[in-house]
DNA sequence: ACAGTGACAACAT
DNA sequence: TATGTTGCCACTG
């Protein structure tokens, strides 16, 4: 596992609940503005994990349309819009979610530069 | 070393 | 809006 997986992992957790981001703009706040689907390809790795990754709320992150992009594999979609509705995110029938409400502003560059300096 | 693989994104129809 | 196409990139066997 690379490093990039883990400074995904950091910002992912800096998501506040009831907020969204998109695989996109963390890329660019890792500096990576091109890397958007490896930011998925590294929240689909957690399935794979152990507990010590059971704290990423990987179900803040969308995509920069606004809708869950977890295609099929027996409703993982459905249960993203779940989770996030627990959270007080309201995702509608398509499951899309009105990014002018949910989302999430972001780490400053200062911020970011604790989590990777760490 | 290298081709294949995605929970992406931008752009064109 | 809704698809389809193309470029991207970290990671994997």
């Amino acid at each position: 596992m690379g490093n990039f997986y883990e400074q995904v992992y950091a910002v992912v957790r800096r998501i506040p609940q009831g907020k969204v981001t998109s695989y996109g703009r963390i890329a660019q706040m890792l500096g990576q503005p091109r890397a958007a689907r490896a930011v998925g390809y590294a929240l689909n790795a957690l399935k794979d994990k152990d507990e010590k990754y059971a704290d990423v709320p990987w179900q803040r992150v969308i995509n920069n349309q606004g809708r869950i992009s977890i295609v099929n594999r027996e409703n993982s979609a459905s249960h993203q819009a779940e989770l996030l509705r627990k959270e007080g995110v309201v995702v509608d029938e398509n499951l899309r979610v009105n990014l002018d409400v949910y989302l999430w502003e972001g780490l400053h560059w200062v911020e970011i530069d604790d989590i990777l300096g760490s």
